[in-house]
DNA sequence: GGAGGATACGTTATAACATAACGAAACGAA
DNA sequence: TTCGTTTCGTTATGTTATAACGTATCCTCC
């Protein structure tokens, strides 16, 4: 998935996610409660890596008492179900915009303005797999967080850099 | 690096890690004082990844009183040099066996055994670099983990297998 | 439609990981 | 030796994650 415009329709977007889910825990006959898909939601708010406190906060604000088992076990149940992907390196979750078709989380973070997006390059999947297994190593599941500059921020520095340059 | 065998010389792998960081300090005019020394020791202690709170009590025995700054201020020194590689689904870290010699972290993690090992493969740096790029993404900084079997869990369990399939 | 097992949830407490802030000490160049 | 910089000790606190236990809800089978 490539990174959303400033002009993307995002609630089109939340939606998609949610009809998404709820298909593919029909497929799966996983049962998408209330507090499972309200966290889903939330997660979706924006197109940043959210964390668990944040989450509970929310939830809070939307009259849902809430301790953080809560949120940790929704967050569970939403991992394992493929929905969302753990950002390790930030502590945070990202909905996942394809769940069901299998990938490794490929993701792309931006140190400008946090947006993340997903990669899902299966070249990469395999030259891991690959690599890997000329050391004797079998994959099992891979952790891909690339940080840098999303196409928006990038513009914008090289723009800032032009003026920089005037000056 | 290849997994470490059960019959690696461990003390020699230890002093040859202080000896790299050692001359790698000395080439950036870094100041590997005391407690970072030891604090890399203890990293190098074993081939998995080890949690600041284990190096705390680590200290501890060792008889330094220490609180968890004390620790988490080596560590960022280590880090800042290259001498340990920061470990983001663990929370934990390990020793860099080639600091100096720049290299983005891919990390092997058996899930059986929990050892470590670097793989080092440029062409999958590359490949992440140029597929991020398709996407307008410009690459700053990478984190790779690759959760499965090391050479010798997977033997070990394909004999198990085996005398499953016996009985 | 009621019994009973499985799944999900609320709640309290606590574990595990990480940093802020401040002063004292050690170091190193002028 | 003095002064600025870096490192360290210490206290307190912030942030992320889970254990444990009882209750409620759902679903199935009779």
């Amino acid at each position: 998935m490539a990174f959303p415009t400033a002009r993307h329709d995002h609630s089109a977007c939340i939606q998609a996610a949610l009809d998404a889910a709820e298909q593919e825990c029909r497929r799966r006959g996983a049962r998408l409660t209330d507090t499972r898909r309200i966290v889903l939601e939330l997660v979706w708010e924006s197109h940043r890596p959210v964390g668990a406190y944040a989450l509970l906060e929310s939830l809070g604000k939307l009259g849902r008492s809430a301790a953080p088992p809560t949120v940790y076990r929704a967050l569970d149940f939403l991992l394992a179900h493929g929905l969302i992907h753990r950002v390790a390196s930030r502590n945070g979750f990202i909905g996942c915009p394809h769940p069901g078709h299998a990938h490794g989380g490929q993701i792309l973070l931006c140190t400008q303005c946090g947006m993340a997006a997903e990669l899902d390059d299966p070249a990469l999947d395999q030259e891991i797999v690959n690599s890997a297994a000329r050391l004797g190593f079998s994959v099992n599941r891979q952790t891909i967080e690339v940080e840098g500059l999303c196409p928006v921020c990038r513009a914008q520095r090289n723009s800032e850099e032009e003026q920089n340059y005037v000056a």
